[in-house]
DNA sequence: TTTAGCACTCGCGCGTCCTGAGTGCTAACG
DNA sequence: CGTTAGCACTCAGGACGCGCGAGTGCTAAA
């Protein structure tokens, strides 16, 4: 358990370090205002601090930086949670008011704004369509052999993809086909769709349509949605200025890393509800060995469907971002729902 | 008029400062096999040559290095465009015919195989929307409220976009008003859409509803394509491989441009039809001072639709580049044009 | 016209020195 | 006994100087 006294002085030099990005030594602890020790003393703690791994050393004759058990500490206890100004209020709002009218682009925009707002870079997973549900379908036929199929989810979000027909399908067959679809499966979640199709709507195409197998089997791969999860990031060059991305080699690992977008769907993916904090290691992933990551959920009707992140060095403004994290999976979780009240 | 001599040995310099990126030195070039003078008449040579702008040296003891006149007058003259590999026609055979299956999932493959091949920085402008046609649209209501519109065009690329509904408008009024919709604009081009909404639709959609007007504006909202142009790029990581980004600063501007999504469109935007190079400054971009861009146009029926691009330090391998990227402008043409054969 | 020879230039890497920030320890102080 | 002043010690990083070697330009010979 750590003293009172040592509890200032680590959240004084965690405080100092995100600021400065420099070692941060007793003299300067002892020149704040709220630290009222003489620099000797503060070595001493100091030093008992090193001790009990909160804080390390660069070198023997530099001041200390915070160990990641430090800021570990600093996140658990020490943080004070800021709040958005008014004015950060009302950008968001705003925002929020214009521009949720195409879910794509507006998840872009989520992602510029977080990456504008905290100088960091930012991630947003898009909502995993797992989770929703199908509102409607459509069959657009594009020549004789392809057609487009269309997805509407119950969260306004569209999706699309190309199949190849079978032969000697005809366009009312296509139309009954459609109808049959939207009458079952509207409702269902996207999860169940491929058991259904099998179960229920099957039999009835058979009904109707000459070549229904592989007509079937066309439909089984149009609702299987693969290309899950994309990720949009922003403000990856912000990384740059921050003096622990001085060196190539560093920002070459962490770059690598932005474009393996299997890891950051994994990275992002939710675990537990609400916003979260990984310090440098806790990752596992080299490249961010120097990096948190904090991530925060939205959902619908209380199922996560996908999360906001932002990435900075260790040595980020917990506070503010973690303020702001809250905020937004809030918010963005009201405008998917408003979506549905149906 | 550069003497033949004076090409070779320029071609020479050229190929080996590609290679090296170091400067390079008349010994050197002499013991390549294909300059057979000795040091000092190359010496002599390349003296006139920089007399002339072609070449620059650093400092005074350093070897010759081209200026962007001297790759300009490279790739206007000296080039040889390297064919692909049987293998590389052979991956990129097979990667057409597996992955063409979504638009927009294609087109970032298409980023990320060129980026991999080369080893640089890839952009693909997607099809620019305006100059493709009307297929087929659809309006699904989400809610009271708000409804879905879905435009299907000729290439297979499916937009869509959510729209407020005005009150009061039933479920068989939108059945009613997409039905007149799909009869009346089925294959206009996209760029005509809204004059052809007023001119001719409107008339008939006020013979079946109400509230024709506000329902009119709204389409009209609606058909206007605004998120054009979105540019999807790949191997970004790469140029940091290139010894001429040791340098942070250079690497935070190029990315810091990179982000701006408005200057990449201009930059991509088509000109003219085909293989287009330019070098260092001709960009006019500061970031890009020390790179070229090689970019190439796609199309369908001869309508050019896009762009696809290649960033690398000026001191790019050219040849085989270009040649990629004739290739791959023609493929992508063909299989664009596969979807319309109506 | 081409080439060999040679003096000259200059960036780069390397080791050395110096500075200053910051420490740990000890002893004195209240 | 906790706190503080004093002091010797450490060490990263910048400044300086030196030597190496790649490469040049010039001159004179082939």
């Amino acid at each position: 358990m750590l003293s009172e006294r040592q509890r200032l002085i680590l959240n004084a030099i965690v405080d100092d370090y995100i600021r400065s990005a420099e070692p941060v030594g007793s003299r300067s602890i002892s020149k704040r205002g709220d630290v009222a020790y003489s620099p000797a003393t503060i070595r001493n703690e100091m030093s008992d601090l090193e001790e009990l791994g909160y804080l390390e050393q660069p070198h023997t004759s530099a001041g200390r930086i915070p160990s990641h058990k430090g800021y570990r500490y600093y996140v658990d206890h020490l943080i004070r949670v800021k709040e958005l100004s008014k004015q950060e209020i009302d950008r968001l709002k705003l925002f929020f008011a214009e521009r949720m009218q195409q879910q794509e682009k507006a998840i872009r925009q989520v992602a510029m704004i977080l990456a504008e707002m905290t100088s960091y870079t930012s991630f947003v997973l898009e909502p995993e369509l797992i989770h929703t549900s199908l509102k409607h379908m459509q069959i657009i036929p594009l020549n004789e052999k392809q057609a487009v199929v269309i997805i509407v989810t119950n969260t306004g979000h569209v999706e699309n993809k190309l199949i190849t027909l079978p032969r000697d399908v005809s366009v009312s067959d296509i139309e009954k086909v459609v109808n049959i679809l939207n009458a079952k499966l509207a409702g269902v979640a996207m999860m169940h769709l491929n058991s259904k199709l099998y179960d229920e709507v099957g039999e009835e195409i058979r009904r109707y349509v000459s070549r229904y197998q592989e007509l079937i089997r066309m439909l089984d791969s149009a609702l299987t949605i693969e290309d899950e999860g994309r990720v949009f990031l922003s403000g990856a060059a912000n990384m740059m200025n921050q003096p622990e991305f001085r060196d190539v080699e560093k920002v070459k690992s962490l770059y690598s890393l932005l474009e393996e977008h299997d890891t950051l769907v994994k990275l992002l993916s939710p675990t537990e509800v609400g916003v979260q904090v990984r310090i440098g290691s806790e990752n596992n992933l080299m490249a961010i060995n120097n990096c948190s990551l904090i991530t925060a959920t939205y959902s619908i009707d209380g199922q996560t469907l996908g999360t906001i992140g932002i990435l900075g060095p260790t040595r980020m403004e917990y506070g503010k971002v973690i303020g702001l994290m809250q905020y937004l999976s809030k918010e963005m979780s009201n405008i998917l729902s408003s979506f549905e009240q149906d």
